[in-house]
DNA sequence: GACAAAAAGTTAGATATCGAATGTTTCGAT
DNA sequence: ATCGAAACATTCGATATCTAACTTTTTGTC
């Protein structure tokens, strides 16, 4: 399956990550909840009263992917969202007693899975596996290579909408 | 964020392979392709003729998944499906004129890709890596943990449609 | 040989995510 | 003091994925 000289990388890295949240995934299930709920509620917790772009920024996804989850959240009574008196843009979040429950009970389940998931690997090759992990992002956000083009001024017309890039592969 | 004793190994090596690969599929757009795009080109080349489950298999999606990229693929003309005389439930898939071309272009950009991303990391540290990520993955398909009730006969009501769990964070 | 079970794909409906456009509210520069 | 720019959030439409149900074809058992 490979056209390369070594196995790639970020393959292998895809794939790994794919099977460990789907795993992850289905223990929040079987604990009540879902992986988005339990992000959601981590980083509520962590910061209460952040605003919602702060929140997103934390677990990774953007505002309109937050915005959904809380809205059903919201729904199932999990959260409440008012506005700031202090800033009528943002919108202070902050966990029900329903929602307090849940964490405790997902977080054990969290907790559970991270033992499981650490089976047999000890501490140093976790921080190795950790600093490789680092230096992969640090490649990819420092784009040295792609930039035969950067987004100039030239081809201003009326551009058609780019359609989302939903990537998950 | 973290009411962990240890920073989480699951929620890092997602964070990370999800920055990768968005950073992925923005090489494979502007080499004029997409990431599903590309890993299905890749495992057709790979084992042409292949019935689609094991192009799923190879790929790591579902079937249904598959089907939803083939049927696009093929309205684009990058590739067909036939059915097999010998059998005629499977449908070979094979890529066309337009679809060779297409992958050697997404090719180059993956390797360049899988350069960039390599920066900095010699083979030993990658080798250590993977075999964490193997590690990993074996942890979590070795489930002995959240097995306090397994999917028994007892409890075998109308129940609903188990909704969709489509996972990324 | 008939017919149920298995295998391969497709279809249907749901969730998660993204980018862009839009709506509100605040800030800043003149 | 006004008014355009920035900040925050939501809405809108699209892509990617999943599970379950369904269709078609083959296989295996009696």
């Amino acid at each position: 399956m490979t056209p390369f000289d070594r196995p790639p990388v970020g393959m292998n890295l895809a794939r790994t990550a794919k099977v460990v949240t789907q795993a992850f995934d289905a223990a929040l299930v079987e604990a009540g909840g879902t992986l988005p709920v339990w992000v959601t509620l981590l980083s509520v917790k962590s910061r209460e009263l952040a605003n919602q772009r702060e929140l997103a920024g934390m677990i990774g996804i953007q505002g309109a992917t937050l915005t959904h989850h809380l809205n059903a959240m919201e729904a199932q009574g999990l959260l409440t969202r008012r506005r700031d008196p202090e800033n009528r843009r943002v919108h202070q979040v902050a966990l029900t007693a329903a929602g307090e429950a849940l964490f405790e009970t997902l977080r054990t389940a969290a907790l559970a899975f991270d033992r499981q998931l650490r089976v047999g690997l000890p501490d140093d090759r976790l921080a190795e596996f950790a600093e490789v992990l680092a230096a992969l992002r640090a490649n990819v956000e420092a784009p040295s290579f792609g930039l035969a083009d950067f987004p100039g001024d030239k081809n201003d017309l009326p551009r058609s909408r780019k359609p989302a890039r939903n990537v998950k592969s």
